[in-house]
Order: C-alpha cells, then sequence, then structure tokens
DNA sequence: CTGTTAGCGCGTTCAG
DNA sequence: CTGAACGCGCTAACAG
C-alpha cells in the first residue's frame, strides 16, 4: 500500500476566552423577582411549578423573564435538589457501530425528559469504567447505563443487590446473573436457537459457531442456544465446530482460517455477531471460498452494514434503538420513584428477528 | 423477505429506588473537618492546594478522608467555581460511524483531564441543536464541540464573532466560514484534488463525482478540489459528471442509478464520502456493472467498513482520532486561557492521506 | 396564592 | 499556616 501525505498547518483567528463575557451577563433569579416586583420564591415557582401561581404574576414574571433573558442557573439548581438531570452511559466500545442505535435510543428519550447523557467510552478496557462509576459516587450522574458487561459498581455478593450507595443502574442488552438489576435484552439463548433452526430447515447439519467472549452472560446464552439448536439436529458432539472470538472484525477472519483448516468443512457458519461474520466473510472470499453457494453464513445483531456486504448478510436483528429507549425509560421510572420491583420498571425481553439476505443458502 | 419474530415478556426483582440511600450516606466536607479536628477550609485546602497546608495536618485531613470515605460533591463545586468539567459533543448523526472515531479521540482527552462528555445526537435535525445549545446557556457545560456544519449559537455576523455570552465552541471537520471559529480539519479542497490526480494517473478522464448536502463548507472544498482536479485533465465541463447526494447510503445508491442512466458512461466514479460509495457500489453490482473491472470507484473517509468492502474501497482517510482529540485539546485550552487567537490554540489542518484497496483499475 | 426564612456544600475571603 | 464567616443561586418549608 501506498500513502500520499500531507501536511499543511492552518492559522485561523477566533473567539478567543478573552470575549467570553459569560458570567458577568449572568442575570439571575433575583434580577428577574426585582423587575416583576415579586419574590425570587415567586419567580421559582413560576417557572417550576406555574399553576401555583396566579395568571396574573406568572406573567409578570414571564415578562421579565424574557426582558432580562433569564435562564436558570442549572448548577445551581442541581445543587440544591442534588439531582443533575444527567445519567452515565457506558459503552464498551464507541466506535462499534452495533452500540450507536442504542445509545441514539437513550439519548431521544433522555433528551425528551431533559435529561443529558455523559458518555463514558470504555475502549474495550474495564478499567476506564472505573472513572465514570467514580462520576456517580460524586453526584455527577443520577444513573448509569450500561451497555456491555463491565459494572463499576461494587455489589453485594450474598444479597445479589448493589451498595445502595450508588445509584441506579440499568443494563441494556447484557446482563449480570450475580447480581439482580433492571435491564433489557432479547432471549438471546432463543435468538441463537432460532438461528439453528433455521439453518437445520435449510438443510445444515455441520454447523459452526464462531463464539464472542467467553465472560459474557450474552455469549453463554446465545452459545446454549447454539448447543441446544445442535442437540435437535441430532448433533450432540460440537466441540470441534466451536470456535473463539471476541466480537471483532479480525477476531471472525481468524476463526474462519483456522475454520478452514478442518478435515470436514461446515456447511455453514453461524457467528456470534455480524462483526466477526463479516471479517470470515473477508477470509473465506480471499480463500475463494463462495458464499453462499459453498458456504452459508449467519450474523447477529443486524449492523447497518451488514445490508451492504456482498452476499447481504443474513441475520438475526435486535431492536436496538428501541432496547436503549427502554433501558432509558425504565431509568427515569426509577429516578421518579415509579417503580418498585413490583411496579411497571421490570426488566424487559424485547423480540429478536431473522433477517432473511443472501448470505444463506440451502443444501 | 420473511420474519421470524418472538416476544416474550420478562419479569426480573431489581434494587429498587427505595434501597438507593445515597444522600443519608453522603459524607461532607464538614464530617471530614469534625473528624480530623480542623476546619472545612482546611480540608479543602488540603485537597486543592496540598502545598498550602503543613505535611502533618494534610496528613490528618487525608486520613480523615479516607476513614470516612469522602469524596467532594462536584455539584457544588460546580456550583461555586461556575464549572462544570463537561463538554457538549454535537454530532449530525451518532448512528453515522464516520462520528465515532472523533468522539472517541474527544472523549479520550477529556476523561484524561477530568472532563466529561455530554454527548448530543442531532439525528440529522438541525432542530435538535438548540436544547444543547440552551445547555451551555445555563451553565451545563464548559464548551461546546460540533462535529457538523450546524451551530446552535447566534453569532455577529458583521464581527464575524461568536456573542460573548457564548461558550467556548471549538469546529472538528466542518467549519463556518461566515465566522471565525477554532476548528480541526483537513485540507478538503486538496484531499479531492489529489483524489481526482491519482484517478488521473491511472489513466481516468471521464470521472463522476457525488457530491454531499450542498449548505455544507467541506462539501463545497471537495467539490472545489474536483473541479480543479478535472480542469487539470483538460475538463472545464463536468456538469454532466455532477450527482447530489446527502452522504447517505441511499443517496449513493441512488446517484448510481442516476449515472447508469448517461449515454456515455464514465470511467470512474469519486464520491464526496465512503458511505455513498458503498451505497453506489451496490447498485452498480446489482446492475451487473464490476468494480473495479467496468468502473473504478473511489471513496472519502476511510470509515472502518471500507476495507471490508468487496472490492476494499480506495479512499482518502481522514485522521479521525487525531482530529477528536485535537479538538478537545483546543477546548482545553481555550477553557484554561492558554490560547488567544495568537496562542497556541490556534485552528489545524490535519494531514489526509489515500489510502489504495482495490476498487480502482487503471484504464 | 405569596413572601420570608433557611439552608444545600463548597470555595474564598479576611483576620488571627 | 489556619479558622470563622460569608455567599454563590436556587428551592423547600413554613407563615402569612
Amino acid at each position: 500500500m501506498f500513502f500520499v501525505k500531507h501536511y499543511k498547518a492552518g492559522r485561523f483567528s477566533y473567539h478567543a476566552s478573552l470575549t467570553y463575557r459569560q458570567e458577568e451577563l449572568m442575570v439571575s433569579i433575583k434580577d428577574v423577582a426585582r423587575l416583576a416586583g415579586v419574590s425570587i420564591a415567586t419567580v421559582s415557582r413560576a417557572l417550576a411549578e406555574p399553576d401555583k401561581v396566579r395568571p396574573n404574576t406568572r406573567d409578570k414574571v414571564l415578562a421579565a423573564v424574557k426582558q432580562s433573558g433569564y435562564v436558570t442557573n442549572s448548577l445551581a439548581r442541581s445543587f440544591r435538589t442534588n439531582r443533575n438531570h444527567s445519567v452515565v452511559v457506558l459503552v464498551p466500545d464507541i466506535t462499534n457501530s452495533f452500540f450507536s442505535n442504542i445509545i441514539q435510543g437513550i439519548e431521544e428519550v433522555a433528551r425528551a425528559n431533559g435529561y443529558r447523557i455523559l458518555l463514558g467510552d470504555m475502549q474495550n478496557d474495564p478499567a476506564n469504567a472505573r472513572a465514570y462509576g467514580d462520576l456517580c459516587a460524586q453526584r455527577q450522574a443520577d444513573g448509569l447505563i450500561c451497555l456491555g458487561r463491565t459494572i463499576p459498581f461494587a455489589y453485594n455478593r450474598s444479597r445479589k443487590t448493589l451498595d445502595p450507595k450508588w445509584p441506579p443502574l440499568v443494563m441494556a442488552c447484557e446482563y449480570d446473573d450475580r447480581i439482580a438489576i433492571p435491564g433489557v435484552r432479547i432471549d438471546n439463548e432463543r435468538a441463537a436457537l432460532d438461528g439453528v433452526r433455521y439453518l437445520g430447515e435449510q438443510g445444515h447439519r455441520r454447523i459452526a459457531y464462531i463464539n464472542g467472549p467467553q465472560d459474557s452472560p450474552l455469549c453463554r446464552d446465545r452459545l446454549k442456544g447454539y448447543r441446544k439448536g445442535m442437540a435437535e439436529l441430532g448433533l450432540r458432539k460440537t466441540s470441534d465446530l466451536l470456535f473463539g472470538g471476541d466480537f471483532s472484525l479480525d477476531s471472525g477472519a481468524q476463526a474462519a482460517r483456522a475454520l478452514l483448516q478442518l478435515k470436514s468443512l461446515p456447511t455453514a457458519i453461524f457467528a456470534a455477531n455480524d462483526a466477526m461474520a463479516i471479517g470470515a466473510l473477508q477470509v473465506l472470499k480471499q480463500r475463494g471460498v463462495r458464499v453462499p453457494d459453498d458456504l452459508s453464513l449467519l450474523g447477529f445483531d443486524d449492523i447497518k452494514f451488514a445490508a451492504y456486504c456482498d452476499p447481504p448478510l443474513t441475520t438475526i436483528a435486535q431492536p436496538r434503538r428501541q432496547i436503549g429507549a427502554l433501558s432509558m425509560q425504565i431509568m427515569l421510572d426509577i429516578l421518579a420513584g415509579r417503580d418498585g420491583s413490583g411496579g411497571s420498571g421490570e426488566s424487559r425481553v424485547l423480540p429478536h428477528e431473522l433477517v432473511l439476505r443472501e448470505s444463506v443458502a440451502r443444501v
């Protein structure tokens, strides 16, 4: 590969901090009160609970607000109310497009409810989660939504519960079976089972499986589903068809290389996520293995790119955006005290679906 | 297409808000002071400016902090200092993987410096930016980094400067020529020119161009570079080779369909981003046009997936992560007052590079 | 319905 | 070097 590089230093003048005069322009609730000829408490109420203020005075206040250009200093409000209306979203790897739709769902619900998303990218290193756990301890966030399996909080093993000093936690997609936490996910075991059944219906028997990280409960479930499906097909012994991976494109490619060493090739590969399927796909092509003519390929997740592979990838879709939205909704419920272990904020299992494209053929 | 759907309602009990007792467990600076037998001012100093406290007392304080498990309430601190150590990152569309590496770069630098990222996803609708502009006005963020061309602030047209009531703004990738703002980007015109020159070197003359959003300064620059390159090749009239797009996969596909109607087909297509190139690629394949044998294809951005297309996409790469990191660094400089229009925090132009894969052939 | 009063927890004076 | 006192802007509790 050959690279053309260009570098050009640029210089532009710009709005420097010297011109940043927000502090001096700051108009506080006191000013509004003076302007409207009422007390500051009335201003506060007129803004927060308009119903509890006589329309007449409310209008006066609102006019004063408008005239002065007042915006409530939410730092002060947060300080007073001990709520800052923000939620940490802890993402294993922001560059993994799988997560972006979930984040979008979360963000949308958050914004609609006056909440903000503090983005925590772990860059696949659990150590990076600590900082965000601390954030919660310092009250910088009202809650935390975990998209991976790493929880930055300590929990009480025997009671299977979080230490009460931690704020609410919701898990999206993943979960942790050592502890009872609300969450949203699909039925991963069933989804994998459906995948194998579908391949079975297409006549496949020797179905290889590329597994995800072994310490992931979600992966264990998918693996369980795969084994169950294989058993249904009369294949109890699958160890030679099992390949390790870590959800990355590379690990999928690597698994494919290993797989091609097999004395008797499988007729289909089922990958625990699309990234690995795509990584495998590339290796297969390089080696002249045609998909799906020579070998069928089934993915998991239905990332955006799955539809644009060649051939387009048949895969199992998760309602990612909905998972995100619901997670945030649950978080809001908890924060508002609308839940309770028997209430409306319980963990949910959302439907998955098999998306048929062109990477699986009948044999 | 056929779908198998499953739904299963799940119920799990969990750590309810009832058990969330953070408030009562809260240990404040006052408690530490009492425990250490000093005043709260001393505790504050011992933590913030350890040098200004006698080692003896400092140790006492630190011990008390440890014993009590005290963490400073950053809500209170933010309120007091009027800094909350968070920066809004306004993203046109979080599901566009182009942005995720930039975000990662930003996040990394932010975290290393004790700053947080407030994620603002516009979902491609500028109206969604407002909410995040307001955030800044409410002091919920110390600054804002814009990854798109939509600035949620009002600015002074005549003076080409931001209203001083707004916090610092940094633009990554895009820019706005109506106003002087610090930013980080590549030389888009030059990059596009390099792209066309490269195609020219491979013998191409009829090179079609799929443009991005017309109101994007960045796209105007790329278009300018394309035209310049075509002029170098002796082709001043390019209007029939120009196709509109909006950076989406679909618009690339649509452009490809329009392009295939041409009486005389081009020998190469240059797309203003990879997504459109990939969209076009799919259409070309469907219509039996082989890439690069029948038609060469050049993209822009080098998104992760570009390497996994079939054929792998030749494209122009931006140092996305570096762009993000530098943007945040500039923001930090501004916030720390380390910049100034003649200082170290100026706008930068980073190098691009042509990444050669397999979608361009000689003619 | 409205005003008055009392802090929230911290940083920052200013004396000592 | 240390401590007492003040106040940031806002909301909650209570009185009127």
